[in-house]
DNA sequence: CATGAATGAGGTTTCATTCAT
DNA sequence: CATGAATGAAACCTCATTCAT
């Protein structure tokens, strides 16, 4: 469907992700994104060594997202709290309008079980982790967040949240807006841990 | 190993358990269990009549401990926010003595994908969103959580944080104490949430 | 369901009848029969060494009617086509009353195929032939047959005929009347070659 | 063997026939044909989705052979008796050329028991009924055949003792000319039921 | 580059048979 | 006698991967 618009080698990437959310990473082989992509499966080969390979470019692609959230809360000149405020909204409308995606937020384990793939999801999370230590430990230093906080905790909280309320998006069926589910969520958060000012 | 201990079919689920944990989800299969418990192929098939039968064992088994967890919370008489602590601890501490049985909380969704696994893994994932909000929204009524929190979002919050956190001791190689740990994040969402007083 | 009137090795042959009528020879397995006859699959094994040992106790209950069939028909006193008529109308009747049995008239090349039971499948098969071509040489010598008729090649049309039509009364749901039909055909034939009078 | 002359996909056809013909329906199995065509197993599920696809690629050579003769008896300009001649003289001179091909006239009812097959079967058979029952309805149209005879049954009858004596011819080693005794066969019927001319 | 045929290993499942109880 | 657990072989089928064209 993507096949003409891009390149073949990026539009597997999209076929696999498709793949994925349609029948699930257990049930992924070459042939099913071979049909999905309408190439023959000798033909992935060309372009991905091994089928892990093609999985690790799924990675990328995944990643490369993340990447380009942290730039761009770094180039906003927001303050520590808005800045994750922005953060998990960005996710969420992207999730939103590209609801495949979230099928990779579920399987870090089990992609953690080959071992072509475990440094790339261990430094993918780890990214994550510390991206957000790194907004709430700034937010503490400007006495947004109130001091006693373990930001370490707090900010696997928060991507424990946004994994479990993916998790139920895509159980419901994609029933409700993820976007404002959490953009709730995070000012609860935000607000629970924030300073008290009198 | 454990086979003469006890029977051959509760030893097939454990013995499943310890692959999937040793070796993944995507590489167990039914070869693999018969090694691990010491039968040939043919024999599962005598205890149950397919992989997926098998796996839903498997999930029996770790409902049944949510159920057990549960009925016990309701039977001590304890405060709301009492229960909820004794709840993940109780959780932790178990998974921390049988570390094999985290890797059930990572793979909801690629069982999910399973027709036979589906209604099983839906109904485990509501029943315990359930009680949580049901524990929260006692412990609203009784004044010990802020009345304008949600309910629903706070289960998600703490249910999250708890696969998140069983995920981060997984991937550390079980580095750090899962009990202190999720110790510490409960009293951190429970005071966060709870009534100030002056 | 035949179970406690009958001894369980009769009932045996019986149940294996019933599933190769129902499931056909080629699904059938030791596990059906047991199944069909409510007893565990190693009881079967007390009774007969092997399932081609079960299949010989079959046959030769199939072929037990044949035998009585035609000593009956040898101990009436009537002309050659009588009996032919009458060895042909009883079948009909009893196979109408016991529809399953005609399964094993279909099945004779496939047994065949088994060393252990070709023996038994071949003899039974000349016995019939022979049966038959026996009566029509008989009524060729009292004149009720013409005298050019080749009575091999006429067994081997009756046989076949009743082979077919057994094939199609199974096929069409035993929409007709076997008895009839069968009657009407063996009519046709012994008024086809018969000796013309003016 | 017939390898590189012919398709792999066309080969396996004639595979799967000798294998039946060499060990029986009841021993067929992938194995044994990819053993036969010298391929692997998996090479089969290339050409075929599954056994019974192959089983259906069977019957559809063996089908294409009676309507190719079905429609040389309709070009050719005979009248009906000597059609009914020429129809069979050509299958036994066909199968007598090629013997295996008539293990496949005697396992109808263990196909038609594979949901998959079951219409072609169906189909085949009604087919050679059909041509068979109008070529005897035309021999009565043109006073070849006597009026009273029942074509149904007639059809009946010559198919029946064609199927057996393909059988006997088998179970013979074929040990006699089928071509010789499926024309005296034919002869006798048409004599028998032809009109009596003084 | 792409295809389609092939492979060999491995998947789940069924089977006939054995044997301790 | 009967059961139920176990086995080892074999069934059908899928998979990742290779390679000639």
């Amino acid at each position: 469907m993507v096949k003409s618009l891009i390149h073949t080698k990026e539009g597997l990437v999209l076929s696999t992700i498709e793949v994925i959310n349609d029948i699930g990473i257990n049930n992924l082989s070459i042939r099913k994104v071979a049909m999905q992509q309408g190439v023959s499966e000798g033909a992935i080969f060309r372009h991905y060594k091994s089928k892990n390979e093609l999985l690790l470019a799924v990675l990328d692609y995944f990643s490369k997202y993340d990447s380009d959230v942290f730039v761009t809360v770094q180039l906003n000149k927001l303050t520590a709290t808005e800045s994750i405020h922005y953060c998990f909204n960005t996710y969420a409308t992207y999730y939103e309008n590209y609801s495949a995606i979230t099928a990779i937020t579920q399987i870090y384990e089990v992609l953690r079980y080959e071992p072509e793939l475990r440094t790339k999801i261990d430094s993918l999370i780890a990214n994550r982790m510390n991206f957000m230590k790194g907004l709430i430990d700034d937010a503490i230093t400007n006495n947004e967040i109130a001091p006693y906080v373990n930001s370490e905790q707090l900010a696997t909280m928060m991507w424990g949240y946004f994994r479990e309320i993916c998790m139920q998006w895509r159980m419901s069926g994609l029933a409700f807006s993820l976007r404002d589910r959490v953009h709730e969520a995070t000012s609860m958060f935000l607000d629970a841990f924030c300073v008290k000012h009198q």
